[in-house]
DNA sequence: TATGAATGAGATTTCATTCAT
DNA sequence: TATGAATGAAATCTCATTCAT
């Protein structure tokens, strides 16, 4: 069967596309804003200008919206990700092997929305074991390995001398992660410039890093 | 009024700071287990050995006790902090004295129950603005303090290099957070050894900052 | 007007009662199962293989689905014993008209899924007083004359002794009823031979009438 | 330890005891006219004369306050009538016993609240498994043995004759389960004496099993 | 006629907080 | 001071019904 499709089928298909997006982009603004707990569906519902009701046809809970929600804005971005890194790679050196993952994260991740849900994998990662899991093996172990292959890349070409120790990756990573939760939590008290911190972050780990 | 005090007064008063502190601790237990707001005032209750009735003799809420159990247990480590590495301090170089005290932070937060006071204000920071701001001016702008006055000690030393970037403090305290965070979310998947990890980032951090 | 049908019009509500019969059996289904408040419309719909939308073409509500489910499996049910018992009724003892009617309702109600009928009615009942009315005015009346007409008759040629009591007939067909709902509530526990018991019934019964 | 209780706590208990005895009250009550699933919490609540959450501290659930109900209806009766029959029982015919059974539960079920139990439970048996076989195993079959034991009584002292079939209790006390439902749904339409209904059902019943 | 997406009123249940004892 | 029973506001989730296509 040739799976024909009535150009009626194909415009539903369309909206109700759009519409689960929709509903992704209003529950990660409510829970960035409001953390899990305290969001409520019918504040999502509004956000995403649908009844309570219609948020029950595309997500079966409020646990199965949120895990949709991370899966929804992140793994596009993990895909990204690998193409353009991968693709830019072979001809540049470690250092800027090294500089442009962090930029993309940076430029990609803390700098948008998205930072809010690492803060909320964070924060309501034990309740959430099932997403925790998912969270940690198709973006963490991915993102893990890319870091992990260009130190070893530098490490053969001489640039980076051998750290032998353990956690070098969350060390190394560390940084962002903070500038994210510290641009959500303490940024009213002191703000942080996340351009200019970017730049710190590369130029200590670098220099920490270099043979 | 010189104050005085009945034996009777002094043995209530020392059972009612008992009741305090047994009260700190089970709500740090059960609050570093499921989060501020899946915790049940019962369940704290339950867990100081108390009825709930008598936990509302001692705070007025469970927005209250959550600061009140915060300052309990931040507030005599940093008290102890002080004394500790400024007793030890003018002797050493700047690079011990950094060692000192991300050892002390190591030893007395991330290996500790202390470790998810930290998650928590980062889960539940936007939340509770008025316990965010006491953490920020209590624990972190004290911490930024002694940080800043150690890589100051060593650039004038010529121990350190001069790194001028904006938010060196979070860059190079960055890794015990996240050691707190991985330790207590993505321990399942993948563990991390806290003590060969803090080596690791005093070892990447200071390599970075060496002059 | 001759009410002159087009082929296609013929055809139109030849399948619209084709519909209508096959709803009426997957609501038959589906209420016995479930009863009237858990079911859905959703499964109604399903079972008869139709969306929810076309439902509603058909019955107004759950309610009317309801009623209509219960006219349309009882109704014929009573034409047909109406006739059967009045055709071959005149010239056999009262004794075999008792037999028969009541092997009658054995046969036709209590082995088959009608069963449930009468349990819904007993259920539901006080929540349809229309409905309720319905059936006690439809059914139950029409089988209480024709039971009436048949212990008259036994008396009137001295096969049966006078009961003055009150509730002949009640007391007469409960076996019956009780078989129905016994068979559906507690045959897990405690199976039940409907062919057995029906001859329990009748003998116990003919003999506490016989004169 | 000799459990002493403070006469405060006495008072308490008592008190409890007497809520808990209540909120059965009201939940025969409201569950008899409006049935499981279309009765409100809120209404059986308000019946009580106490607040909603006031009711989940006595009963966990919906479910669990109806087979609350139907416990603490139905064993207190159980006793009573092993003890009251039993006791009167050595001397009488198989018939008087008979007649005292019936009659027992004609007066004590069928002619209170508690008739409103049995309908519950023909209505939503399917739906409580659980329940179900509670009820079976407490209330039916209890009641079985009482009856088994007296017709056995009965053949023995030549009373009754040998009735062979299948499901003779059923037969013998369908009568009674007939009438609770009867009173309860079509009372309106026809209404039924209940005191002459059981002379009849006695009536039929012991001349269908005489000798 | 048939569909199935959308709605929103309403139900069960939870839990921070109060208060009489 | 200590207790634990009582409250009721609020949240999640369901489902009969409607309606645009």
């Amino acid at each position: 069967m040739p799976e024909v499709k009535t150009p009626a089928e194909n415009r539903r298909e369309a909206h109700k596309e759009q519409r689960r997006s929709d509903i992704v982009d209003a529950a990660l603004k409510v829970f960035a804003r409001d953390g899990f707990a305290v969001s409520k569906m019918d504040t999502v519902a509004e956000e995403a200008g649908i009844s309570k009701g219609t948020l029950y046809l595309y997500f079966d809970s409020k646990e199965a919206l949120f895990e949709g929600m991370v899966r929804g804005k992140m793994l596009p971005l993990l895909e990204q990700l690998q193409s353009e890194v991968m693709a830019a790679g072979d001809d540049l050196s470690a250092k800027d092997m090294l500089r442009l993952q962090m930029r993309f994260f940076y430029r990609n991740v803390l700098s948008t929305d998205r930072r809010h849900i690492m803060r909320l994998i964070m924060a309501e990662g034990p309740n959430f074991p099932h997403l925790t899991k998912f969270y940690y093996e198709t973006v963490l172990s991915r993102g893990k390995a890319v870091f992990t292959s260009i130190i070893k890349h530098g490490i053969e070409r001489g640039e980076f001398r051998e750290v032998s120790g353990h956690g070098l990756m969350q060390v190394a990573m560390a940084g962002g992660l903070v500038a994210a939760l510290w641009k959500t939590v303490f940024d009213p008290f002191e703000p942080i410039d996340l351009d200019a911190y970017c730049e710190t972050h590369i130029d200590v780990l670098l220099d920490g890093l270099k043979a």
